[in-house]
DNA sequence: TTAAAAATTTAGTTTTGGCTAAAATAGGAA
DNA sequence: TTCCTATTTTAGCCAAAACTAAATTTTTAA
């Protein structure tokens, strides 16, 4: 049985995987809002059980048992959020907080009787996939540019919103539906990117524009 | 905002406190399954937050902020314990577990709106009353002797069960309805109580007997 | 290539809630 | 009243999970 704070762990560094495969210290202190040298240690107490790879000075990554247990904290997360969302009547996002505390609770009956009792739901109030019982969820196949992996190749699958503004700017730099892309870079300064769009590379999007581009990973 | 263990504290001298108005510190770490050197640790935290009274050596009883808090407490647990039995079909001894996780998770809004979507219900599956909002909740008048506090008039109101054995005891040891009494002991050893009964004193009483007769205070 | 900057780890503390062993106190029996 | 016993408290520690400050390693830039 893990803690709240392991599990909580567990959970920031699969979300922040899906980004970049290899998640640091430091990236992980600013998600979890606590200090570089705490996650240092409970990332030692979690290699120790086998919940994921670390490297001194480099970073880590979920073993197979940690993405196990990460799924299950997101279905228990997921399977709440709904409950709140469609039978108490809570508005969308009021629901996060406390879905927050009651992921945590412990009785894998309590989750499956949940579960059966919403119906089996598929996504979540926000639309986010809920895994099922042995961790399995329809996989969202769309993600925006700020959300997908560097270096691997992407392409456009369409746009999240439909301005005047944004297509006319998407045309001018030749980001039309189809074209394939790679994330070279991610600069923490501005949250902006550098890709290579067709072989031209190092351009740069704004954090503004890439949330608007959805991309699918090929 | 309370911690789980402060909150189990006050729930657990609530409870203890409805037999006995004065609450020890070994009954407490054996209610708690604790020791009782740590109960007076958190004792004199509790004492210093305002929620109960507290005198070395003597023992400890909650104050009326004590006592609304473990109300609020109470309300949870038994809300879920009724979300869990009528809505989830859990078994009315699978709930008290689960019940005991979800009682302290904080947030008023989510109390609020389950105690509407399960449509205000008085009593949770044990037929205990769940309290109000504001800590109010149905008096049970009948308890049984076990429960009845040390000390207090009370009157023999009616029997748990009714079978012959039982009723030829009573019979015989003047235990009538509408009979008044009262407890002057109870006797950690085999958890009989000594009662007075119609002026005349110190006859005893079993465990199992004593849980039997339901009594009012008056 | 080397020095400065950034990221990360180590060492030493703190807080919460628990524990054991020893000391103190209260209540009952002789 | 005095002593014994049971209860309760004190003192000193431990583990989890956080923190600060200092040391170390990696990366970047001159």
């Amino acid at each position: 049985m893990y803690s709240i704070a392991e599990e909580n762990y567990i959970k920031s560094i699969y979300h922040l995987q899906r980004s970049n495969d290899n998640v640091g210290t430091n990236e992980l202190a600013a998600d979890l809002k606590t200090k570089p040298a705490s996650v240092t240690d409970m990332i030692k107490k979690l290699q120790a059980k086998g919940l994921l790879q670390y490297e001194k000075y480099y970073g880590c990554q979920l073993t197979a048992s940690g993405k196990a247990l990460a799924l299950s904290i997101i279905r228990r997360h997921r399977l709440w959020e709904y409950f709140l969302s469609e039978k108490l009547g809570f508005g969308w996002e009021e629901v996060h907080d406390v879905a927050e505390q009651l992921e945590h609770i412990k009785s894998s009956l309590l989750t499956e009787k949940l579960d059966a009792y919403l119906g089996f739901p598929r996504f979540d109030p926000h639309g986010d996939p809920i895994p099922d019982k042995q961790g399995k969820m329809i996989s969202v196949e769309w993600q925006n540019l700020n959300e997908a992996p560097v270096g691997k190749t992407l392409k456009i699958m369409g746009v999240a919103s439909q301005t005047q503004e944004l297509l006319e700017m998407l045309s001018r730099k030749n980001l039309s539906i189809g074209a394939q892309l790679k994330i070279t870079q991610r600069f923490s300064f501005d949250q902006s990117i550098e890709i290579e769009l067709d072989g031209a590379s190092g351009f740069n999007i704004s954090e503004r524009l890439a949330g608007e581009v959805l991309v699918k990973t090929i």
